[in-house]
DNA sequence: ACATTAAGTGATT
DNA sequence: AATCACTTAATGT
């Protein structure tokens, strides 16, 4: 039986017949924020789908150095499973429950049966493709033609979204190791944004004031 | 009270 | 923006 948050959210979507195929074969997962879900060199077994919660995607350097690309939440799928599900290849990324999640693990021997299958399939995977993408430009963007300042706040707003709070709670260090900066940055420029009231800091945590 | 961890700051590159 | 070195503040035992 799937659980109701994936009928409420797909019956509209996917044929009968679709559901059916995907409730014979779909295990539910439910993951503690913090978990590591997936990670990099891991082969890729199966497809998860984000029921709810979020699940962030980072990239790591050789040294263990990580950058934070962004969240996938409700109704989204990896885009790493999605390019690696035809050939049996290994993750590039790695990924972390942002929060507590429910996900919907589907095998990925049943991608191409269904892609040849069901229209409905190609078009979800074909849209999850796309607007994974766009996350990816927009995370080049950012990197690449924003100043700290701003992708900061960009990251703490993008955090408060996914967690449905305003309140980040996390530590500096933990925000410069998704930033891939160090602490001392992070503090500097949280504080400048505090005295430009756009944010509020306490131990542990900090406030989005204009979301 | 003491140790540990988080955050703030000046100076230097 | 990164690093170092140091201070101050908050928290746990």
């Amino acid at each position: 039986m799937l659980p109701v948050e994936f009928n409420n959210k797909y019956e509209g979507i996917f044929e009968p017949e679709l559901m059916q195929a995907i409730a014979s074969v779909a295990v539910e997962k439910k993951v503690q924020e913090g978990e590591v879900l997936m990670d990099i060199g891991q082969p890729l077994l199966h497809i998860p789908l984000v029921l709810n919660g979020a699940i962030k995607i980072l990239r790591e350097d050789k040294d263990g150095e990580e950058l934070l690309l962004y969240f996938i939440e409700h109704g989204d799928t990896c885009a790493m499973t999605l390019s690696c599900c035809m050939g049996q290849k290994k993750s590039e990324i790695r990924a972390v429950a942002e929060t507590d999640a429910h996900l919907l693990m589907l095998p990925v021997s049943q991608m191409e049966i269904w892609m040849a299958e069901y229209q409905s399939w190609r078009r979800f995977i074909l849209d999850s493709y796309h607007s994974r993408m766009m996350e990816l430009l927009d995370a080049v963007d950012t990197v690449a033609f924003m100043n700290m300042e701003e992708r900061l706040l960009k990251y703490l707003k993008d955090k408060a979204m996914v967690t449905h709070d305003a309140t980040v709670k996390t530590t500096h260090q933990q925000v410069a190791n998704d930033l891939h900066t160090s602490r001392v940055v992070v503090s500097r420029i949280l504080k400048q944004l505090e005295k430009e009231g756009k944010i509020r800091l306490g131990r542990n945590q900090m406030t989005v004031l204009s979301l």
